[in-house]
DNA sequence: TTCAACTAAATTGTCTACAATTTGAGTATT
DNA sequence: AATACTCAAATTGTAGACAATTTAGTTGAA
């Protein structure tokens, strides 16, 4: 439940005696590392672009120290490429890398959700369908904001993933799987996704752990993101063609 | 198959005109995180130890901000754990770490061999029976040296992932997978492993390779790293009841 | 015009010094 | 004896300056 990240600013008014205090006190190279993160899955800064050092760190008001350390977490989280005496750019997408990125999503979550299946209570299930629920009238509502639908689907993985107890597992997809994806979903969230399948999906995915059926599970989850990624493959392949030899 | 890091030195003496000189030149931060990863991953630092900058950066004569550096890209390689103002610690090993790892390795194995059985030619497969032949010829040669065995294991698994063409895969399992394997080895390297099985069993996986059965060489990939999981997890649970309560 | 060589500007890599925080020893107090 | 407090030492975090390399612009020659 705890083993979000946490990003949190500094905050001093404790006790000296605070029995225990796990206050998260950020380093700035930290902080810095989240803004830059931020700006980049949000598009604020373009995919391709050059980092520079100089520029960054006026900005952030720090100097070129953490500003670097951060920069060598971005590298960690294969959001930036760093080439020696030359710097860094924020990573460029193509299909190719997609089509690595939803290979490993799929192997990696339907582990997770088979693992969600083995370990779920009913509390947990109850959870999962509320959060369907709310998706769902997200779908009825506001049905043209699709972004927020893929946000919506983000956070049914985000649980799903947080229930399977595996740590590392947590951190491999959510820490920098999931931020790959949003940086993708920029690149398509203007076309049409496909809320209603994906929710059927969803639904049964949610039987399968609570019969805790690992193997059916893993099954469907593999299956819901083998759809995702062909859709998102054909619209990026579409995408390709729409802009021939434009940029660069 | 030029996919694998790149860590060499400096080379100096290239014609001005060299057409495309793709020499790697390498940064003191990236120099000595290799050699620190090295030193983890061989046991001479020890695990759970405190990373003291001051005495790294007299070690390999580099200041501290290269090496601060350094330690951010070992962290992104879960090598160490950095705490705010307090510092980095090897991190530390244990079973429940070593069960998740290993569950991440079945399913991300899984899919490179499923991949590989896909793409891979008859060359090769060729290579890959080589491999196995001087790995036999090691079993029955030098039998008491279990380490080289499982040297020669990894290189097995190492060559596999590199045919499944997946680069990220690649760059997930054998930049950081595969080191931390190398670490929980040193506490189990003078337990006996099980090379005749472990070698029955890639025979197995190339036949399904070479068949180019994709869903049966994920299974029986699966499969082989099950049983060494199960293989691991007990001799990890067995030295923690050896060593009861004498550490920390 | 095109290409190569050269120079100046910009950027990256590194070092040293200093500030902020933690750690640990020593002292005093109950 | 055990605990809390104080202060010095050590360590981490950050800033600024300099060296090394790359980049870009200019000049000169084919």
């Amino acid at each position: 439940m705890s083993n979000i990240v946490d990003n949190t600013d500094d905050l001093e008014a404790v006790a000296p005696n605070a029995d225990i205090a796990p206050i998260a006190v950020s380093t700035r190279a930290d902080s810095v590392f989240d803004q830059i993160r931020t700006a980049i899955v949000s598009g604020e800064i373009a995919p391709g672009s050059k980092i520079n050092e100089p520029q960054l760190s006026k900005q952030f008001g720090i100097s070129r120290g953490p500003l670097r350390e951060a920069i060598r977490r971005l590298e960690g989280a294969k959001l930036v490429e760093i080439r020696p005496n030359v710097g860094a750019r924020v990573i460029a997408l193509d299909t190719r890398k997609a089509i690595e990125i939803y290979e490993i999503r799929e192997a990696l979550e339907g582990l997770a959700c088979g693992l969600a299946a083995q370990h779920a209570t009913a509390e947990d299930c109850t959870q999962l369908r509320a959060l369907l629920a709310r998706h769902e009238h997200q779908i009825d509502s506001e049905d043209g904001k699709r972004y927020y639908q893929k946000e919506g689907d983000l956070d049914f993985h985000y649980l799903i993933v947080s229930l399977s107890g595996n740590t590392r597992l947590f951190n491999l997809l959510c820490d920098e799987l999931y931020h790959l994806l949003r940086l993708y979903r920029l690149q398509t969230s203007s076309r049409p996704s496909r809320p209603q399948q994906a929710f059927k999906e969803h639904h049964r995915i949610v039987d399968a752990i609570e019969d805790g059926d690992a193997e059916l599970a893993d099954l469907l989850m593999r299956r819901h993101i083998a759809s995702a990624k062909a859709t998102l493959i054909q619209q990026l392949r579409e995408s390709e063609n729409e802009n021939l030899g434009a940029n660069r």
